[in-house]
DNA sequence: AAGATATATAGATGGATATAAATATATTGT
DNA sequence: ACAATATATTTATATCCATCTATATATCTT
C-alpha cells in the first residue's frame, strides 16, 4: 500500500463521525444508501455525501448504484490491508526497538548554535 | 479500550509528521530526546514538542525525563491494542456483513418529507 | 548565582475541513 | 414533459489544527 493511500485512509478513519458512518455501512452490508445513512445521523444530506465521498476516495467503500440510489459497501480488505501497514510500519519500528537495547548510546545533541534548519 | 482513547489515537495517526515521529521514536528505542528528534524534521522546535505532546496523550509514547532531557519510547502494546480496537469496530461490522448475506431487504427510504432531524 | 541548554507553553496565523444552505444533476413516476 | 425524489456539487462559514515566534520553566555547568 502506498503512503498516500495509507495516510488518506488514516484521515477517513480519524473523524469519528466519518468512522461511525463507515461503521454503519459495514453493518448493514450493501444495504444503505445515502438517505439511510443520512437517517443514521443528525447532519445535513450534503454532510454525509462529503463523508461518503472521502470514505470512497480513501478505498474503504464501493458503491454500487441502482437506479436513482447508490448503495454503499464496504471494502473490509482494504481496512486490513491498512491495518496490515500500519503493523507493518510500526511493528518493525517496535520490533527494531525491542532488538536494539544493547549498548548506552544516548544521543543528546546540541545543534542548536548550529541553527540548521531554516 | 474506551472509544475516547480510540479516537485520540486516531487523530494522532492521521498526521503524517506525527506518525512519523512515531516511528522515529519506534526505531530509535528509548534514545530519543526532544531535540533529537527536531533535528531529524524541518520543523521548529515548538511544534516537535506539540506532537510529542499529542502522542503522549493518546499513550502511544511514555516519557522517560533524565536531567534536562526527556526521553521518549513508543508503546508499542498500545498500538497493538489500537489495532485490535480497529479490528474489532470493524471486524465486527465486517463479519455481519458477510453472514447478513441472505434475503432482499433493501433499505429504500422516503423519510425526506417528515423531516425528522433537526 | 549566572549563563547555557532543553523542553514546554502561550499566542498568533494560515490552511484544512466538518458542516450547512442552496443549487445542480439524475432518476422515477405520472 | 413535469413533478417528485435521491444524490452530488457549489459556496460559505466556523472550527480545528499544524506551525511559527516568543517566552517561560527547568536543568546543567561553571
Amino acid at each position: 500500500m502506498d503512503t498516500n493511500q495509507f495516510q488518506r485512509i488514516a484521515k477517513a478513519l480519524a473523524d469519528p463521525r466519518r468512522f461511525e458512518i463507515f461503521e454503519q455501512i459495514a453493518l448493514a452490508g450493501d444495504d444503505l444508501c445515502c438517505g439511510a445513512i443520512v437517517d443514521l445521523f443528525p447532519v445535513a444530506q450534503a454532510t454525509v455525501s462529503h463523508h461518503l465521498k472521502e470514505l470512497t476516495d480513501a478505498g474503504l467503500v464501493e458503491i454500487r448504484p441502482e437506479g436513482q440510489f447508490r448503495y454503499f459497501r464496504a471494502r473490509c480488505e482494504v481496512l486490513t490491508q491498512y491495518i496490515e501497514e500500519l503493523q507493518r510500519r510500526a511493528g518493525i519500528a517496535c520490533k527494531a526497538a525491542s532488538k536494539a537495547k544493547a549498548p548506552g548510546k544516548r544521543r543528546s545533541v546540541s545543534k542548536q548554535a548550529a541553527g540548521g534548519r531554516s
